[in-house]
DNA sequence: AGCGGTCAAATTGTATACGATTATTTGCGC
DNA sequence: GCGCAAATAATCGTATACAATTTGACCGCT
């Protein structure tokens, strides 16, 4: 969640923790692919890095395990996640399955300035696509995902919203790890047309869009077994 | 998730961590309604209940604390969870939303074993619901939960069984909270109708009946204040 | 050389210790 | 007696220390 997005409508409380800041800097690097899946993550590597101890450190594992960014395997440490073929089925699936509901939400109580507030971020997402550069790639990431986040917190159910950025943290790792084209968000200005439907008030349509949306991202991936790297997560332990 | 459920679909390593367990301990407490919302849970407290250091109780309290059953204040202690009114609304409003999705993906891919366990679980459920005792009522909640939890195991999305996990924990704490009938779960065999559809491959029916059944237990609602009890009494000591 | 076992290094699991923050009680003046 | 401030107690936040487990290596044996 992006700092714009932030300021329309999360509800966080001003101090944080210092464990939070450091599953929160992690968890952007995992989504912004600086952290590639499979990576240990030591106790103590990740305490040395933010100068903490490994008590912080090592909650903030747990915390990045609860939203299934990394798994931690008893006695033998952090990981980013490495999702397997049927676990990236699974996410999608349940994209497919909530999506819709949080759109049709959202819709109903969108106000002007939020359908302004989303335009923008098209505007500022058809920026990055154009941009070239693996730093523009990686906030293209996080901007697409920011289109999705922001629609849940339109939808006003902060449940849901935080099912939500899990779902869509969860997808930035999938898609590196299975995507093909290196476009990550579809080519077609997808996430525009459904701001539109949600404007011409054409809820139906703008679910079909979204479900066609979320179709493509998958279509986009390769998901066979891949071995040589992850041979533990070959075997599923 | 009672033996029977876990028998026949869960994934659970057999090696539990320390943590894991307290925190499983403490969310039964909590769905099962033998710690109040509002009871404070001191980290020294839990240690030493459990006899554990307090580093283990406060990771326990932490994992709770992201499941949305209790809620942690910087610097001033844990406490089991005190939905607001809105917070109720959302829970039920999350469950609308993804209840009949879970439905529909459970419907097409249930066995006949399946139908027949979830039929048991109706007549554990009915024969409980016949009981007297405060015991009775307990195994009541927690069946009642099971059988949304079980629907959501058979659709075989990992993620939105636990989703439904954390959903159908907190809907007990709301119930717990603002539930004005003595009978937690709908007083008529919803439940039951919703097996039958589901095996007429009536999909449609079934999720209209799932809906009701969400509207019935939160038209039992009145949002009102209650408080709290004690923890060592919860645990029986 | 290949195989098996024992030991050492590294890493996690858990407990304890200390500093910081909040709640409570005490004591004083009014 | 009542209210307010300072001391006291309780609790949390974080760091460090120790125990348990795993991993890899070294060494002797077949």
């Amino acid at each position: 969640m992006n700092s714009a997005a932030n300021a329309l409508l999360t509800t966080d409380e001003p101090a944080e923790t210092g464990a939070q800041q450091i599953r929160d800097a992690i968890r952007d690097a995992i989504v912004e692919r600086r952290l590639s899946p499979g990576t240990k993550l030591s106790e103590s590597d990740v305490g040395n890095l933010f100068n903490v101890s490994r008590t912080l450190a090592r909650a903030a594992l747990q915390a990045l395990s609860y939203e299934g960014l990394v798994s931690v395997e008893k006695n033998r440490g952090a990981f980013v996640a490495y999702p397997s073929p049927d676990e990236a089925r699974q996410i999608f699936a349940a994209r497919r399955l909530i999506e819709p509901g949080i759109l049709r939400e959202a819709a109903a109580r969108i106000t002007t300035s939020e359908i302004q507030h989303l335009r923008q971020l098209l505007l500022e997402e058809s920026r990055l696509i154009s941009e070239r550069g693996q730093t523009a790639r990686r906030a293209e990431i996080k901007a697409s995902g920011d289109f999705h986040l922001t629609l849940a917190a339109i939808s006003g159910n902060t449940i849901m919203q935080r099912f939500m950025e899990e779902l869509v943290a969860r997808s930035s790792l999938v898609i590196a790890l299975y995507g093909q084209s290196t476009i990550s968000s579809c080519g077609h200005n997808e996430h525009g047309d459904i701001v539109s439907a949600i404007e011409a008030k054409d809820l139906d349509h703008a679910c079909h869009l979204m479900l066609h949306h979320i179709a493509h991202i998958e279509a986009d991936l390769d998901l066979r077994e891949r071995k040589g790297q992850g041979l533990k997560e070959a075997f599923d332990l």
